[in-house]
DNA sequence: AGATTTATGTCAATATAGTTGACGTAAATA
DNA sequence: TATTTACGTCAACTATATTGACATAAATCT
């Protein structure tokens, strides 16, 4: 740890990322690409950090923490839904979701259009979870937005949803809407 | 997969996400932060994506592609620094670290200063790989700041830095400083 | 010089999260 | 009626991580 340490440190007090904010109008080098892949590395370990320290209470992980949200997110999803958001396939899925179900933190119901489908809804224990789970990852943001300049604030958004496959963008922007009409329903 | 795509699509030919462009002055609300949440999911799960598609035709998974990166991004590095930045067990490195090592993608020489350290060194096979690698995860970025107005580029990698942990930042500072060194002797 | 600490390796058992493949069932649909 | 669809399930396997215990050689302290 203190070989990491070591070196020379430069703009100590800087936010930015060593040179990166020196170059801030031209990422476009092969050194500043590798430092971008790396922060994102970082930037994404220490985010589902802070959930995986609050599910340990539970006894759940990473693949727990998804299920619940999406279907905190969405209420009344289908099992195909979330197979298609996580990518995974449902032999997989089953086993998480058997345990949100049995330990009553997410309800399953038939579908009333097609019966065989299941709606998967949270529970009350369960909408709790996902909002405390939600708030600490919320928080890191709103944190991050306050310490950026607010020329920069935006961006975030507008930068996340550019590093999605341009193929994946039409599905991921219709997930938003949906979860937008179910969140206003609230 | 339909079901996912039935409703309503705001802005279909915005780059923005939905609405968060909309209020690109603000990213406080929410529903804005838990979009943000969502968007930093799907982007790394398509990030990853490139690299472990080509990982599969060595073999190698994603816990050997973070290996190779640092080791090629900082040559010489020792298991104690591997084992800080990555924030695994040692026993656990040692299977992936073998592996690369039996494979002739990483070699490890005694250390001149202490001989108990191993500093790890890229083979050139292993440079190949690593940089492979790179230039497809560097590819996704350059795109993006291609696809960004101009004013928002510059924005990514202080946004990523702010999303690490504070008490990380001088850490992952360090580690750049290391490696644009590395990368200038090269 | 001898004791201790450090850097690393290794064996073993276990957990989590994923995979493929095969098979079953009830409900919708052609 | 036949077929397809949405979902469940059993089984075996892989990848990646964990904890705990123990081993070794080199550096360092006293």
């Amino acid at each position: 740890m203190d070989e990491l340490l070591a070196r020379k440190i430069p703009e100590p007090n800087s936010v930015g990322a060593g040179s990166a904010a020196a170059h801030a109008a031209a990422v476009t080098s092969d050194g500043d690409a590798l430092e971008l892949v790396e922060l994102f590395f970082f930037a994404y370990r220490d985010f589902v950090g802070d959930a995986d320290r609050l599910l340990e209470n539970y006894g759940f992980g990473r693949a727990h923490h998804r299920v619940l949200h999406f279907v905190n997110r969405r209420p009344g999803l289908t099992i195909a839904a979330l197979l298609e958001i996580l990518r995974i396939t449902k032999q997989s899925l089953n086993r998480v979701l058997k345990q949100l179900l049995e330990a009553g933190f997410v309800d399953a119901r038939a579908g009333v259009v097609d019966r065989r489908q299941r709606l998967l809804y949270p529970t009350p224990k369960g909408a709790t979870l996902a909002r405390d789970l939600s708030a600490l990852q919320s928080a890191r943001f709103l944190k991050v937005m306050d310490e950026l300049p607010p020329a920069s604030r935006g961006a975030a958004s507008e930068f996340l949803f550019a590093m999605i496959d341009s193929g994946e963008r039409e599905r991921v922007r219709a997930h938003l809407a949906c979860a937008k009409i179910a969140g206003a329903a609230t």
